[in-house]
DNA sequence: TTTTTATGTGTAACCGGTTACACACATTGT
DNA sequence: ACAATGTGTGTAACCGGTTACACATAAAAA
């Protein structure tokens, strides 16, 4: 691998006129540039990105904080947060934390002992502090982490309210909730937009925690629709939710969507895969990472930013559970 | 941030007695390690890794190379590589080619010049020749890239055999096989496994493409089955690709199993959740994903490995849908 | 006693880039 | 004519580690 000091001896010029002409920064002559140019070819020589960071502290890295990739809501996120990371010209480091507080706190030793140039964090083991003494550009994609941390999220208060209201525009008289984990923010805010409508309607309803995990979401559902078989109308926390919730009814051999409508939450595609396909509140998951990726990167270049709080609307699709 | 130099001051010491210290390696006197212990601890130095990649030319990161993480076989095997170089000090490097030429060569380049240990590829549009060149330790996962390079895939052609035997057994008497890219080698495999055993069967089969995507599975489905109805079993080559299927015989009025056999390939956690829960050929996904990450790893840390070539039994896991 | 060998430590070069600074020369302004 | 400014280039220090090499001392071997 040549180095630039090999390419400075063969268009026998100093390191510094070829690294002004690989920054195009300072002057630089026409016939420098040229001989630089071609001793470069000649050489089929590349900078070493790693001696570049090593000076400038920036690796062109940023760093993906996720619980767990292989929830499905993840990936769409990860690719999108890469999409526009790659046009942008850098690249993303995958951490799956598990929500563990060892885990995150290990990842983001290794990602500033990097220089990665920021994080995305989907994650929120730790305290805002935390966060702070990075002293790294952070976005919080699907969870808040404080003020002075730009944001992405969805409404998930407002989309929470059009799946109940939906239900009960569809002639559901008792509902059911399966919420997510309690603390996790958008679990908490879909529990409380429920909540508000069906207490707004007076339509008694039940809640139970399934962690937004589709065996627990099964199991609970068998308990649930057996003891009290009058529910007519489920709104999932989240799609892999509902899914658990229609095996259930599936075995106790409720009817979809006449004995039992069921909305979830997310717009996995997934969702449509199922049958009946299932009616849900879409995020604009894409979206959204995209967004994170591009505030991250804004931050990292230090333009300014529009806002510190993107709260982006969710959709009502209807498809067959309702 | 501390550097070696400010630790060697604190602790009255040379940089090259403070390095040996951190790298265990070397004569160090008992007093002297203390001091340097005690300074670090006092200056909560931690070295800067991209000062180690420089000199040491090895940067402790692999790369991930997928077409798409957003297909559902890739976030197991995401996760499963990502766990395995978390335990021996790795942080992985996400790649999303979408199978394109240009994408591929961008980030080889990319990766390369970061130090990158390794490379494992679940993507093959470059040539051989291209991977040799790299001059990096690479694990072909999922595909096969050539002899010398260590490669983990599933047995593609005999678990295609058990999911034909297993229709057949079933009493299907007109199959149809949903396959998916021509040229990519898993799908190649499990056509010819398909064809060989519908042929040893004499069973009259029909081949349609569906390049392992819904949406092409469905309305090819939707066509096939209204032109040849007839068809009572159906070898989907992905279980998203079943998912399609299953969708188009829902809308056509084939009940599934009665009327029509489907099973998928591949194990994904979709399969489970489909109503009637989906038949398939269930790869070790997680399993290939750990194993990869432990092959690449021993490669790059110079130790034997006991095989070029890993193949991975499938196992028929019947569901609902058989 | 002298020579080996083991132990312990520091200096400075090196990895491969970037850039502050010094300097040379050409224009332009007054 | 002389200063001020713009253009072009090279040397060497720097980023923060690692390590070859030189050197010193102590213990073991001859």
């Amino acid at each position: 691998m040549a180095t630039i000091r090999d390419v400075a001896k063969q268009a026998k010029v100093s390191v510094a006129t070829v690294s002004r002409v690989l920054n195009k920064k300072g002057y630089v002559s026409k016939e420098a540039e040229e001989a630089v140019l071609k001793a470069i070819k000649m050489l089929d020589y590349r900078p070493n990105s790693v001696a570049r960071t090593l000076y400038n502290k920036s690796s062109g890295m940023i760093g993906l904080v996720v619980p767990d990739i292989t929830n499905p809501f993840f990936p769409e996120l990860a690719r999108a947060v890469e999409d526009v990371a790659l046009t942008y010209g850098y690249t993303v480091v995958l951490c799956n934390t598990d929500e563990m507080v060892e885990k995150e706190k290990k990842y983001f030793e290794a990602l500033k002992q990097k220089y990665v140039d920021g994080i995305i964090l989907t994650t929120s083991s730790l305290s805002t502090e935390d966060y702070d003494r990075l002293e790294l550009p952070i976005v919080a994609l699907d969870r808040e982490l404080g003020d002075n941390i730009p944001t992405v999220v969805s409404n998930n208060r407002q989309g929470a309210r059009e799946a109940t209201e939906h239900l009960i525009h569809r002639g559901c008289r008792y509902l059911a909730h399966f919420r997510g984990p309690v603390g996790v923010a958008p679990a908490d805010e879909r529990y409380l937009g429920f909540k508000e409508v069906a207490e707004q309607h007076e339509i008694p309803y039940k809640v139970v925690n399934a962690d937004f995990h589709i065996d627990k979401a099964e199991s609970a559902a068998n308990e649930l629709l057996t003891n009290t078989p009058l529910i007519d109308g489920v709104f999932a926390g989240s799609d892999v939710t509902a899914a658990g919730v229609m095996k259930a009814a599936h075995t106790l051999n409720f009817s979809i969507p006449d004995q039992l409508k069921v909305i979830g939450f997310d717009g996995i595609p997934l969702g449509s895969m199922l049958v009946p396909p299932l009616s849900t509140i879409e995020q604009s998951i894409y979206k959204m990472g995209a967004l994170s990726s591009r505030l991250l990167i804004k931050q990292i270049e230090k333009k300014p930013i529009d806002a510190m709080y993107y709260d982006l609307p969710t959709k009502l699709v209807i498809r067959g559970t309702t």
